[in-house]
DNA sequence: CGGGAACTTGACGCTTGTCAAGACGTGTGG
DNA sequence: CCACACGTCTTGACAAGCGTCAAGTTCCCG
């Protein structure tokens, strides 16, 4: 059984149907739109006036790179992208991933521009959503004055809890926080909660838990000979998700 | 000379007059408000109607904990406040560091409780403005609209990029880049760039750094060796900043 | 079927965390 | 005013975790 296979047969559940189109017409019949939206105002607030891009890209493809001039925000619809800075020594560290349904992007707010490159890791689709117009929502939506900030926040607040995961935390606790978080958030979204399909290379794990592909690959396969998971190549099964936590004394709340 | 005196000898220039009272007028007369308000709208934004009210804290007190309802916005006057999260093993992690004139407590807004405990690290003072006035004057005022969003980024954009120099960071260049950050950031605050007195104990910095308070001794006492530094006990005179910018591959943007 | 990317596994050595002892400065109480 | 205690910092020795290098395997895609 494959990702595909998989998401078949335990995918998101039927697109509710919305009955009106107070939103934007292109979120009508968006599968993950109820992760997308939940925040924003849904009533008659005008938000269906909003123009959403859609785009499509290629595996490997940018979607903004680092220096590029800030003017959307982004949702993922469907595929996985990497949010990387490079480093001094030239190479390239992943800073967040970003799963179907959440928000990237904001970072550009500070000054203006992008300080990161978006990367679709598999063929992947996104709605871009335009700052400025979205920022005029908020003068003349009541709700969204709270709504936008707090978005921002939420998004900030998981490379918080990475930055502070990475402090003084073996690696092999890093590696099981981040299958468990990842295996949470696919959960959310209506796939196996035991069943995880990784996207990403092991060395865009490694980068991002601050570590090395190698030790990844060594952390993986202790925890299968533990018995706590099962791994063929990319499709890790959490075969005992509750030993994995309470061996690291993860709570349910994790990396996010 | 300690850093009463050095504050003395090189603090910061004398407060500018404001001319008018547009500001709110607790500010009238801060020494840090052309930090803490420049991304704030000038004039006639009526912004003096905003309630800000002031906090005294003694060394070790808590101006919030975690889990604490989130209902304001903090600006540093004086002192430096530190924010933590307590991990699992019932420790704490030192997350940032707020200086005079920069903001904090945003966290509070993904989900109305604060994340994280914000402690003064010596006596200290900070203003407190309620955010629910704050997201008023979004709506009145359509510069807002876009500063505050940007206030939250640029805030948390420096926890970002601590997050990226503790992944594969040999130690001592994570102590470097923080005091050539922490020196550049009180300099701008009209300090001397080359004299830092830390405020903080080196446990706090390791806890930060996401190391050891004797890795940090150690990499101090290293960089004095090499003529990088002078230590003086919590004072620590950088004789030779390019040399170890260079020493370490750190360029003027650092960690924030 | 061939080539390359991704992954696995082993061996070795460095970085750094841990434990421990001692020095220094500061505050407190007799 | 001195003595003591405590917090903070320094330094050393040792061990372990993990990064690096290297060789080999599997899988995917052309």
């Amino acid at each position: 059984m494959d990702f595909q296979g998989s998401q078949i047969a335990n995918g998101p559940p039927a697109e509710p149907s919305w009955g009106s189109s107070r939103r934007p017409s292109t979120c009508d019949g968006c599968p993950v739109a109820r992760f997308c939206l939940p925040s924003w105002p849904h009533e008659g607030e005008g938000l269906e006036r909003l123009h959403i891009g859609r785009r499509r890209l290629r595996q490997g493809q940018a979607i903004y790179r680092e220096g590029d001039r800030f003017q959307f925000v982004y949702a993922v619809r469907h595929g996985i992208f990497k949010s990387t800075v490079s480093k001094n020594d030239g190479r390239d560290q992943v800073v967040a991933f970003h799963l179907p349904g959440e928000r990237f992007g904001f970072d550009g707010l500070a000054d203006g521009r992008h300080p990161t490159t978006a990367t679709a890791i598999e063929d992947a689709e996104a709605c871009a959503i335009s700052y400025s117009e979205l920022n005029e929502a908020i003068g003349q939506h009541h709700a969204m004055r709270h709504q936008i900030p707090a978005m921002i926040t939420t998004e900030f607040l998981r490379e918080r809890r990475l930055a502070s995961l990475m402090a003084k935390t073996p690696s092999d606790q890093r590696v099981a926080t981040f299958l468990l978080n990842l295996a949470g958030r696919l959960h959310e979204r209506g796939y196996a909660a035991q069943d995880v399909q990784l996207r990403m290379t092991q060395e865009d794990i490694g980068s991002y838990l601050g570590t090395t592909l190698e030790t990844v690959s060594r952390c993986l396969s202790s925890f299968a000979r533990q018995g706590y998971v099962a791994v063929h190549r990319r499709r890790i099964v959490i075969v005992d998700p509750a030993g994995l936590r309470a061996r690291f004394g993860i709570g349910s709340a994790g990396l996010a």
